[in-house]
DNA sequence: GAGTGGTCTAGACCACTTC
DNA sequence: AAGTGGTCTAGACCACTCC
């Protein structure tokens, strides 16, 4: 706990443990950032860094959904670091989601599969509480491989002619069609994605992409619009030609903020209403 | 640092300095919690009645908005906790985006006046990035008093009756209508609100509401769907009758989630979007 | 009882801002 | 140089879960 202690610390801040050892030059991080570094970011607090490395081995499998990762005693050992210092990490995971922290358990790596009220994406609600029965029902209509048009392959980073598995379905809620979805997601990454599997899996569909394609969701932007209902969509969703519909164009990404999804959804806002919080 | 100081600073929690000394007796606290405790709450950890302490003195205006707090050393001092425990209650509460702590000068009680990019609650985005020039206008239609109807009095926890204000008005970008505002103010705590204060004030319209009447918006919640403009709004917002709307409905809350204002928005989406991030 | 996360403290040092 | 928030540590105890 001396000073000297303390800038050993800080010096040999990015050797610090990792499972395959990182051999990089000390020299590469600045001492003590006291004197008057160059441009760029020059200094990570060190529970930054053990979040990054948190980050790598949640992102290689190390700990898979569902699964508890080591206690923070253990992390602490392992990281060479003080328990606080591993909380922090922690707890920002936490913050986004990507760790779920349960006392006297452990903490673990978020899932898609048991998610407390199934959608954790979909923030359509109904206007009227719907009496307990939650009453939802997925049809699938299509699900076919195709090369990805030019605004497709644009926004999931693809090259132009990649391989892309398109889905479209209908969610019908209390017995009325609500949703109409078209889904695209990478063809290299959702290879055997079949109608059937769709079809079969109980639960949310990204919790399918997770144990069945190792890809997992971790955040997603969406553009919202105001649209008139062409004729396809108008029978699909059995609204006159010309309703208004809200277009909901999603971008879903995993981690590096890597697109995995994109998805246009069309739904009926009569009896449901979009809810957004802002803060 | 003793067993005995330890367990001294637990049952003497609710006697915890605060500016108005609080003489509630210690008995109403539970001593260790150990004890098989009846039902309900039973136990708050020692920062979050920090925080509700803190939280206290922003409602009763202690602090006004864009002031300095008391340094964390201070507010150690003042409520008899360490540094540290103080530190977890203030995070939160800049978490929530009711604090703003700056490095090396302090902790800040936040300000819709000075806000980074003007609007904090507007999530429309121009699909093409606007040339620097954000050229937008407020045109007010109108703003007078009268009895809340009774889906407004409702929203907004009033009797039927009581007084409110309702303000219209379009906003334009790069030279269009693009929002048609529909907004509900309670009567009682907006004395004095005219169309003039509201066309001459510069900034954010909750920048006024924080420094002219003293109402600090802190979350608001909205419930968006896709509407078909009526006659009246497609000449605002210059559209043909029936083009699809997006329709903003929102309840803003002040401290103790009390809503002060509803406001009923209708976006043309045709070249903006309205932009979300799920996480 | 053992193990986990949750709270609280105390003290050191660092980085940033202001004088 | 002084004051502020930011990081890091070490150790204590509490609450919860499981055996």
């Amino acid at each position: 706990m001396t000073d000297r202690t303390k800038i050993a610390f800080k010096t040999s801040r990015h050797a610090v443990v990792t499972p395959p050892p990182n051999n990089a030059a000390d020299a590469a991080l600045p001492a003590g950032g006291a004197s008057a570094s160059a441009s760029g970011p020059s200094f990570s607090p060190l529970y930054q860094q053990i979040k990054a490395l948190i980050l790598r081995s949640l992102q290689s499998g190390e700990w898979r959904p569902g699964e508890a990762i080591p206690s923070e005693i253990e992390l602490a050992a392992r990281f060479k670091v003080s328990q606080g210092t591993v909380r922090k990490a922690v707890d920002e995971l936490a913050a986004e989601n990507l760790l779920t922290r349960r006392q006297g358990k452990g903490t673990f790596v978020a899932t898609h599969a048991e998610e407390q009220v199934q959608y954790r994406f979909l923030r359509l609600m109904p206007d009227q509480p719907v009496a307990e029965s939650t009453d939802s029902r997925r049809e699938f209509l299509d699900c076919r491989r195709l090369r990805a048009p030019a605004d497709v392959a644009r926004a999931l980073h693809l090259k132009p002619g990649d391989m892309v598995v398109e889905i479209r379905r209908v969610l019908h809620f209390s017995g009325c069609p609500v949703v109409f979805d078209d889904i695209w997601l990478p063809g290299r990454l959702f290879k055997g994605l079949t109608a059937d599997r769709l079809s079969e899996y109980r639960g949310p569909m990204y919790g399918l992409f997770e144990s069945e394609f190792g890809v997992r969701m971790i955040r997603a932007e969406e553009k919202l619009r105001a649209v008139a209902a062409d004729a396809d969509i108008a029978q699909a969703l059995q609204v006159p030609q010309g309703t208004p519909l809200l277009s909901v164009e999603r971008l879903s990404l995993t981690y590096g903020d890597q697109p995995v999804e994109l998805r246009r959804g069309l739904y009926r806002t009569d009896r449901h209403y979009y809810r957004n919080e802002l803060s």
